[in-house]
RNA sequence: UCCCCAGUAGCUCAGUCGGCAGAGCAAUUGGCUGUUAACCAAUGGGUCCGCGGUUCAAAUCCGUGCUGGGGAGCCA
């Protein structure tokens, strides 16, 4: 007899009759006669409902089951006479796969997400984290669906790197040295495996312009590493980045794109993980229907850096921070716009090009970039993008302007050599992206195990 | 890295002015009418985060370290 799926079964209108699951029991509950088993495989948020009655042969085993057990039953599918679900099964044989001891961690009660943080390996055995972790094979899945309709090639940019090319924060040192071969504190890379210095990649937009250069539209999609001593509920040392990469395609484009793609990964889990989304809007954020209605019925709003200055000079609240044309955006600055002012996601675009790096594109005002940031509430910036510099005597002004090793850079200088073209793309994050469809509020609860500064426990 | 808060049973927490270590849930055992975080009863369960100090006496006060959380910076 083959194996379904609990969620078949619960999806099905007519009886399917007998059946065979394999699953985990997540509680039970005993009677003098029989017991009632609630059934979890990891197919869906919901359990089903066994009942073996004590006519079993090995019922004395099936009184011992304990929540986290494994066991796999046969029996007939019937309509519920109890409240709550339509079917259920009647086991007529019902083995005991293992036996989980009485120090299983996992109660039939409401855990913290910190103590749940504790046994990462537990965790997506409960109701909540189980949801967490479909939804994000769900939206990878719909990432990938959304670029494949569009035509845009999935390009695996390389993970070890050679250079420290965007200069963007600390990186991760990859080496093959051990301690003898580290003088007075000093690597001799030239000893090391690569011969020069190498790190884990930040992320893959100078490797994806390239082949965006030759296969049109392009996207990356991996792990992204940052060895910042970051500590908030928004920062891991190894995530998730989704980088689209478009020739022939300029600041408007790029933000409309980003609009499109938002738009679209968020119909789709609405349309796929109906059951999943509803136990956040329900336990974890009363407010998350209004945040993903905002998403799917707004036309995002699109502001001007100095436009947003003026709507914060304006504002009738106290920040922290100064408020400054030529200053970057604070966190306070970035919630206020998205939160209070617009209660919708908002690009900025146009930033004062002191504040961004050398790959950007000048605007014809020789002050700003065309650079755009994605704010939505809750989160903040989400998305951060540009349209590039393709023009080679501008870029290479930027990078003179910016004390940076022109000679590093002379695979991506000839990009604008040869068959120059304008061109456009953003990095999103994806931790980013499930914390916003689902209201969850620690990046650490999204990721199956989070590095963090001094965390690498599992 | 900076600022703030917390650490007591497996989990969530209470513990007054420094004076015998507590509750609910979980677990174990037994009971029970088709239950839904089932219900009822009994039982077991402690390095009060570590180290040092003050005191007749410290979970409680002081110092220090560690761990966790919230916020900031950096960013996605």
């Amino acid at each position: 007899m083959n194996r379904v799926k609990i969620k078949q079964i619960l999806d099905t209108d007519k009886n399917p009759g007998k059946v065979l699951i394999k699953g985990w029991i997540r509680t039970k509950r005993d009677s003098k006669e029989f017991s009632f088993l609630e059934i979890n495989d990891g197919s869906s948020l919901k359990n089903i409902q066994v009942i073996a009655q004590n006519n079993l042969d090995n019922y004395e085993d099936v009184t011992k089951l304990t929540t986290g057990s494994a066991v796999s039953v046969k029996g007939e599918v019937v309509e519920s006479p109890g409240k709550g679900q339509k079917w259920e099964i009647n086991a007529s044989e019902l083995d005991v796969v293992s036996i989980a001891p009485e120090t299983y961690p996992l109660q039939k009660k409401r855990h913290t997400d910190e103590f749940l943080r504790t046994i990462a390996h537990l965790r997506p055995r409960t109701n909540k984290y189980g949801s967490v972790f479909r939804i994000r094979s769900e939206l990878a899945y719909a990432v990938h669906k959304f670029y494949n309709e569009k035509g845009f090639r999935y390009v695996h940019t390389p993970i070890i790197t050679g250079s420290d090319c965007e200069g963007a924060g600390e990186l991760f040192k990859v080496t093959t040295l051990d301690g003898n071969d580290v003088e007075k504190g000093k690597f001799n890379y030239e000893k090391d495996f690569f011969g020069k210095e190498t790190n884990l990649t930040v992320s893959g937009q100078l490797s994806a312009e390239m082949f965006a250069l030759s296969l049109g539209d392009v996207y990356t999609f991996g792990p992204t590493f940052r060895a910042e001593n970051s500590n908030t509920s928004r920062h891991v040392a190894e995530f998730w980045m989704i980088e689209p990469e478009m020739a022939f395609c300029d600041l408007e484009e790029n933000m409309n794109h980003a609009e499109e793609f938002l738009k679209y990964v968020t119909q789709h889990i609405c349309d796929n993980c109906a059951d999943d989304i509803n136990l956040f809007t329900q336990f974890v954020d009363k407010s998350l229907k209004g945040v993903i209605d905002s998403i799917l019925n707004s036309k995002f709003k699109r502001l001007p850096y100095d436009e947003a200055i003026e709507i914060l000079k304006k504002a009738d609240q106290k920040f922290e921070y100064e408020v400054e044309y030529g200053l970057d955006l604070q966190s306070e600055h970035e919630r206020y716009i998205t939160e209070k002012h617009f209660k919708i996601p908002v690009f900025i675009y146009n930033y004062p090009k002191t504040i961004k790096p050398f790959y950007m594109r000048i605007n014809d005002d020789n002050k700003t970039v065309a650079a755009m940031d994605l704010l939505v509430p809750r989160i903040g910036e989400l998305i951060g993008g540009s349209q590039r510099e393709e023009r080679l005597d501008r870029l290479l002004d930027r990078l003179k302007e910016m004390d940076l090793p022109v000679e590093d850079y002379w695979w991506y200088i000839d990009s604008r050599k040869y068959g120059t073209v304008p061109h456009s793309g953003f990095g999103l994050g994806f931790e980013r992206l499930i914390m916003l469809l689902t209201g969850v509020t620690n990046i650490r609860d999204v990721i199956p195990f989070p590095r963090t500064p001094s965390s690498i426990d599992f």
